[in-house]
DNA sequence: CCGGATATACTACAGACGTAGACTAACCGA
DNA sequence: TCGGTTAGTCTACGTCTGTAGTATATCCGG
């Protein structure tokens, strides 16, 4: 047997490497040469853990979409209804710079998955199982009589993933200032009207 | 004198292809060569009208930018207060083919403008602009006592434009359907927020 | 301690890119 | 008609890209 090594966190390490540069450069900056030298390989190392590019950019995709995820979700395990949308809300919204880092990410998959139907069809699903857990926690809300607002769900959950994405684009190209404190009040504004017929 | 050609409406025409270009495959598609050859050219003809691919570039992205401007500004030469800060709102969001393209490009500029100081620059002072005539009209709606709501006129600001971004960017990336209908929806509730208490 | 499997390094290749420069064709004024 | 200016073509160069292939170093089980 030759020499041992953990092929999953070898994976993971050229994948931060990735991630890294996407966010420093975008995706022009994260060549397989400028991957491999700071992931501290040489050329061609990294085809042992990743067949092609597309595989690895893939991975980074998919660790920024898990990532959401986990930041999405985080709340909804301690909360139902109202709170867990809340939770939801806030924990998507760009208010650190890791979570900012993960829109630069984001949104260099968003250009890209215009060009390759397969990274579009990933970005679907996640978006619809996103707007599928709004949709629940909404409809609990109005069943726990939290949320007694006329506007319809469908629009609802449209708003919260349009100013999740517009303040995901604006923490990246707006104005330095501004952003976090007018996210959070974004989102009380948002959630008081919520509450109100 | 040799032959005379319209410089200005070469440099238009040659915009134009590379705007379908973007807006076909991204900036990654927009290659001189690409370029050329849609235009009716052969591979260094381009030189004569852009000194290099940059200017062409920005050039293009200016163009997204100045007909964003005429979609904003168009209403608020008719109109003032509530009624041109409605046309503003509408005529900026991806409505129809146009401007959707227009948030293609839109995009492409997000990305480069994250690696080149310049073309980022170029955008914060659109985007001062138009919250700056956002804010104006704003101002005049309260005066004018149509606009009443308690929410004040930063964050009101902010909302549109984010919800701008984010309707651009799903008009693009987002599910199919939804979009047009929602997008309307969004605005009349916005707006009926706008003139109560 | 040694044979074989694997990790990594290095070289090479074919193609695409932006751009520079030499060349040809077209045109206007005299 | 003719000379000079410019439009446009074509070729070439240097660089960078992803990836395939080959060689070398490293390690574990026997």
């Amino acid at each position: 047997m030759p020499k041992v090594i953990d092929h999953d966190q070898r994976r993971e390490h050229i994948v931060d490497v990735t991630w890294g540069l996407i966010v420093r450069g975008g995706l022009e900056a994260a060549t397989m040469r400028e991957i491999a030298t700071a992931a501290g390989f040489a050329n061609g190392a990294l085809k042992r853990y990743f067949p092609s590019k597309d595989a690895l950019v893939e991975a980074t995709f998919n660790r920024a979409l898990s990532m959401m995820n986990d930041h999405i979700a985080g709340g909804t395990k301690v909360h139902t209804g109202l709170e867990a949308l809340r939770a939801m809300c806030y924990g998507a919204m760009p208010l650190d710079a890791k979570r900012i880092t993960a829109g630069r990410v984001l949104m260099a998959f968003w250009e890209m998955s215009l060009a390759n139907k397969a990274l579009h069809d990933r970005y679907l699903e996640h978006l619809k199982a996103w707007r599928g857990l709004l949709h629940e926690h909404i409809r609990q809300g109005r069943a726990d009589g939290d949320i007694l607002t006329a506007v319809p769900d469908d629009q609802l959950v449209d708003e919260i993933v349009l100013m999740n994405a517009g303040a995901n684009v604006m923490s990246l190209v707006g104005p330095r200032h501004s952003t976090k404190k007018l996210q959070r009040q974004h989102l009380d504004t948002f959630f008081e009207r919520l509450v109100r017929p």
